[in-house]
DNA sequence: CGAGATGATGACAACGTTTGCATCCTACGC
DNA sequence: GCGTAGGATGCAAACGTTGTCATCATCTCG
């Protein structure tokens, strides 16, 4: 292993003065630092991280918590945190609680001190990431606690451009198929579509009770909707509507023709299961960056929420029962 | 933050015999362990992994590079890895290269020094890999290069038993639609294909060039795939499995009844398109456990593959223009 | 021309841990 | 009863880095 002293003694030098010459170039003359630097490169010195650690404080790395590693939402912040913090010179230790909350809290615990800070990623334990941090620095994503820096995607406002979309079609009537019970970003958007509801009169939101976020719970969920006699479905993600098309399928409706649906996150199998979902894009990897950089960063300043943006394909058409006229002119008041 | 200082005042021992119990503890006489387990465990000691590794020589982290994280493919190998580490009580340092041949020799030669070893998991440089490791410890998934440990799944007997249940349903021309050309699965692929196609001398395999491994990969194969007068066709993971659906449905084809198709690696969206894939799985977080256990193991012992099986689902059934008593039975040679 | 300021560099301690070696004590064998 | 083996424990060095302090040379201004 190459160490400073190796390139102290190459450059002729102290190994202060390599150890300055590579941290803050301007504390050391012009031809010396070249010298340490031609002699670092010749060498291949690399810093050794972990004494580095040791007398600085710092660890240069990171730690992402998720639940499922495999679910491609906690993918993608994953793949954004990573490459941030790749940038930043930092190394990311990523743990997958694999949906238990006590794994949960434990890994935070052993992951807080060996690093400069935490992402957590989850719907679960946020009281017990409060007990654990102590002062650690802690970013949660898509959650928020009090005094706890978080980023977010705006799902409030997704839900309330879906609305809109749906309403320009024509529906007046439109349900919500809700994810797990603690979920905060589920929370999000049901505040979200009430408040957009009441802002246009002339559309009435039906929010239903707690479903998995998986296929079954779209399954589980179908029936309830066509029950409620809306013409349209804003589901808690992608995997709920592809379960809700199939059971409805099943029962001989057809999506968009007697039931419009719209999913969230637009995780690549909205794209590939047929319809094609008409969904709601966050941009998942830039939350991941984002709650990297909160964490690097010195001040704790709550960064704007991140955009969530419609998309549209083909699952999303004009409800088969709205007049004629009313569907010529879906965008008019 | 409590060193071993702290537990050793509480126990009233040495910071050695504090270092022994926890680490040796058969080093040391079980009254004293306890009085030291017992203090460490009320100050809530956590040894810090950067001064171990100074003095020991340690990390007590792994490193995992993977070329896309969003790859669900990769994403399961990681999760495997991921949690096979924290059995073993290390860390697990996870970057995506993003497909980048250059990123990943950087990264690799970065992570090394850093680590106790690195699992590469990645169809691209493995030659890099091989200049970087320098005697480090590094494990290849589903890759092989002399001289360098690997796990890998059995993707020749995967091939093998797919063509068999092709064979079974009465199929005697049956295409493989390849991946990327420098792929050392593909390569597998073939090689499994051509040796189980020399063994039943009635069914012929016609292996189709490069593809890329997304849906337009599939989407590009489907007419090649039609005009050599396949039956059913063999793909190389399950994405150009939807490509192909997609592809061949757009010219007025039917999934099974034209073409049967069968993907690869059950990732699930094979379960979630229609129709349902018929695929090959391979138990992907298996995979990455075993990466880690061999990358921890004492001996260089090379495990034996891991199986692939067939699952069957509804994207494949006798041929159309198969006889009818060929089509009863099936099974029968 | 000399004194003080400024800038560059070197010596050295410290971070928390592990481990070789020394030391002490106990117990066993003769 | 004495010698010694061996187990248990303590002491201190070392890992590679950073940062404080001291030292030395050079420059500037009176």
């Amino acid at each position: 292993m190459v160490t400073v002293h190796d390139v102290a003694r190459a450059a002729g030098v102290s190994i202060s003065t390599v150890s300055r010459a590579l941290a803050s170039p301007q504390k050391v003359a012009a031809p010396t630092r070249e010298r340490v630097e031609v002699a670092a490169r010749e060498l291949g010195y690399r810093p050794n991280r972990a004494a580095s650690f040791l007398r600085a404080g710092r660890t240069g790395a990171l730690g992402l918590v998720v639940p499922d590693l495999s679910n491609p939402y906690f993918a993608a912040v994953a793949k954004g945190a990573q490459a941030r913090a790749r940038d930043h010179g930092a190394g990311l230790f990523v743990v997958d609680t694999e949906e238990n909350p006590d794994l949960e809290a434990e890994v935070l615990s052993s992951l807080a001190p060996q690093t400069d800070g935490v992402v957590l990623c989850s719907p679960r334990a946020v009281e017990a990431a409060l007990a654990a941090l102590e002062g650690r620095r802690v970013v949660l994503v898509n959650q928020a606690a009090a005094g706890v820096p978080a980023v977010a995607a705006d799902h409030a406002a997704g839900m309330r451009r879906a609305l809109e979309h749906l309403r320009a079609l024509g529906h007046r009537r439109v349900a919500y198929v809700g994810g797990p019970a603690g979920s905060w970003s589920d929370r999000r958007r049901r505040a979200g579509l009430a408040a957009a509801a009441e802002r246009y009169d002339d559309v009435e939101v039906v929010p239903l009770g707690a479903f998995r976020p998986q296929v079954e719970g779209g399954q589980a969920a179908a029936d309830l909707v066509v029950a409620c006699g809306a013409t349209a479905v804003l589901t808690f993600n992608d995997l709920v509507a592809v379960g809700l098309v199939d059971r409805l399928r099943a029962r001989g409706l057809d999506v968009p023709r007697d039931l419009s649906v719209v999913g969230s996150d637009d995780s690549y199998v909205a794209s590939l299961v047929s319809p094609p979902l008409t969904t709601l894009r966050a941009d998942l990897r830039a939350l991941g960056r984002a709650a990297v950089d909160l964490l690097l960063a010195d001040d704790g300043g709550a960064p704007a929420p991140l955009d969530v943006d419609l998309v549209v394909r083909s699952s999303t058409a004009p409800p088969a029962t709205v007049p004629e006229d009313s569907r010529d002119r879906p965008t008019a008041p």
